[in-house]
DNA sequence: TTGTATGCGTTATCAG
DNA sequence: CTGATAACGCATACAA
């Protein structure tokens, strides 16, 4: 007996699982899967024998026939940007609470292949996560209807009927201006973040806004998403008589805290800052800052939420948009009335 | 002619297309894959028809039949950590380079759901990246070879013949507790990190050499991994004569920093404070912490190299050690001899 | 060069 | 309750 059926290596599949146990396939299967009622012997022996052959049903091969892989995609610009990091980890979370795994893609702020990577991603499994920030409007529209179902985050479905779940920028830069007004503050600084933004464009038009009804003094600096975009603009912040300053996010913010730091200016003796998302090390700084909260896990925690409900077959759930909680910590103070002299 | 076969809802087939091409299968396989050579107007034909109905190959079936997914899966104890953050995504970048998708799974420090996650992830691909801290050693020993094809990261293998890249804290320790000796630095605390992490153990034996040669004096405190438990220890650290202090991680020694500074404590006047790992905002504290770096993108990159080899069938790639680096900066200085005082 | 036939490993339908 | 048998969608020897 020349051996030549026998692979031990190879993976075991149903039907050497099913010859050993002298039973049909569709038998393994049934007791693989504790559906339908197999008869308790039968069940026995099936068991055992895909025990001694460590047998292992192949995920792809029931995904294939199911039509089912239980596996989601998150497309993100940015996996270094703590924001997306955030989304990626309660998504995950969320997601294997309902068995379901994530395949992650970072389009690396790539705009020109992010479609590409988006559509490949989500050829991998039974939905998808969309972050794409500097997409423009008509490229997403086309690429809806290949890429259902999915779900945006952070930004508006133009005209689609996608589920998004988004931030309330608005309401957060109200709240900080709010905020600063309130501490006397007239004349304040935005440090703007990568003008492709739409993000950016919300705080920004809000500011704006605010400003064109005569309730504040606006000074823009063009500025970036990053520690040494807020450092690099620290110097000029005091020039223009800006009591206090906003920055597009942490990130920014703390790269002017440190520049003011080294510049020996205080904070927020001589000018308040503010940053915008409140990520894990914002209560950290010094002095800690204020800034504006957007909850980490509810991001992806709705993501999904509206994904499982677009795997159901069930309709659209409403976009969830989120209120970010104002949160005053020592980076702002009144405004000192010195400044200006 | 009341329809029946058609329906344009569900995606296009190979069959569909073949069929509309009036060519065979065969021959649509072989000019979506680009393989083979196919007269030019048959191929044409079928790019037409391709295009006609939007026809998008199956990747699962594809995968099923060539017995490859081009996936691989990363499974990490705790998505929060900066570390781990790092492994991924340069994992992720190193992997998109070769074509190859990243599926995450996070065991989210559940040590005893551990083996099964991975498990289960490794089976939805073709390798796979464990961190896996703290697992004992017998049952990783037992898992080993359902994971395989695999790689190691952070962790030692024990006898298995499984490539692992790892850090050398050893000698990260050492640099660091040189560094500190020739600030005159004599008796110093450890704030160790999590009892059961395999890299905490590293460490700490390191520092009890240094201590058994009579070389400093050893101090250590249970701590943890997280900035709380760094904050929660920094009453301490004056009362038992020590001038420095190495934490666990950068997030414990930014804890440490944290309630130093609330304290009253002058740093590195008064104590010294040292870090491990350099994540991102280690350059932004106040003052900024001295550590030992990790490169951030190496270890995902030289654990896909390793996979890589793996996944073509190649000999087990040699382990892959880094050294840190000491990167100096401003919480640590000369010890203060008037501290004890 | 092209088509035929078979395999990939499961699930599902439908008789028995 | 069980077992053939046909999908699932694609790739690939092999034959023509």
């Amino acid at each position: 007996m020349t051996a030549e059926t026998d692979d031990d290596t190879r993976p075991a599949t149903i039907s050497r699982v099913a010859e050993l146990a002298g039973v049909s396939r569709a038998t393994v299967s049934r007791v693989m899967n504790g559906s339908s009622t197999v008869a308790p012997h039968l069940a026995e022996r099936v068991r055992r024998a895909a025990a001694a052959l460590n047998y292992q049903p192949s995920v792809l091969a029931r995904s294939l026939a199911v039509g089912r892989t239980t596996t989601i995609a998150l497309v993100v610009p940015d996996l270094a940007n703590p924001m997306f990091q955030d989304v990626l980890r309660s998504l995950s979370h969320a997601a294997a609470t309902q068995g379901h795994r994530l395949l992650v893609a970072d389009s690396e702020e790539n705009v020109a292949e992010e479609g590409l990577i988006a559509l490949e991603a989500r050829r991998r499994c039974d939905g998808l996560v969309l972050c794409a920030p500097r997409m423009p409007d008509d490229e997403l529209a086309a690429l809806a209807p290949k890429l259902a179902p999915f779900v945006l985050v952070n930004r508006d479905a133009v005209g689609l009927s996608v589920p998004s779940v988004t931030v309330d920028y608005a309401a957060g830069i109200r709240d900080l201006v709010s905020h600063l007004q309130g501490l006397g503050h007239r004349r304040l600084a935005y440090l703007a973040g990568p003008p492709t933004s739409a993000s950016n464009l919300q705080r920004l038009s809000t500011l704006r806004g605010f400003a064109a009804a005569g309730r504040v003094e606006l000074v823009e600096h063009e500025c970036g998403a990053t520690f040494s975009d807020g450092h690099a603009v620290a110097g000029r912040l005091l020039d223009d008589g800006c009591t206090a300053v906003i920055a597009y996010n942490d990130l920014v913010a703390f790269g002017a805290l440190s520049g003011l730091h080294e510049l020996g200016v205080s904070v927020p003796g001589q000018i308040s800052v503010a940053g915008f998302d409140d990520i894990p090390f914002a209560q950290y700084t010094t002095p800690p800052l204020t800034t504006a909260a957007v909850p980490p896990t509810e991001l992806g925690e709705r993501a999904w939420q509206r994904l499982w409900a677009l795997l159901n077959g069930e309709p659209p759930p409403a976009d969830a948009r989120f209120r970010p909680r104002l949160v005053v910590r020592g980076s702002t103070g009144p405004a000192a009335s010195a400044n200006g002299a």
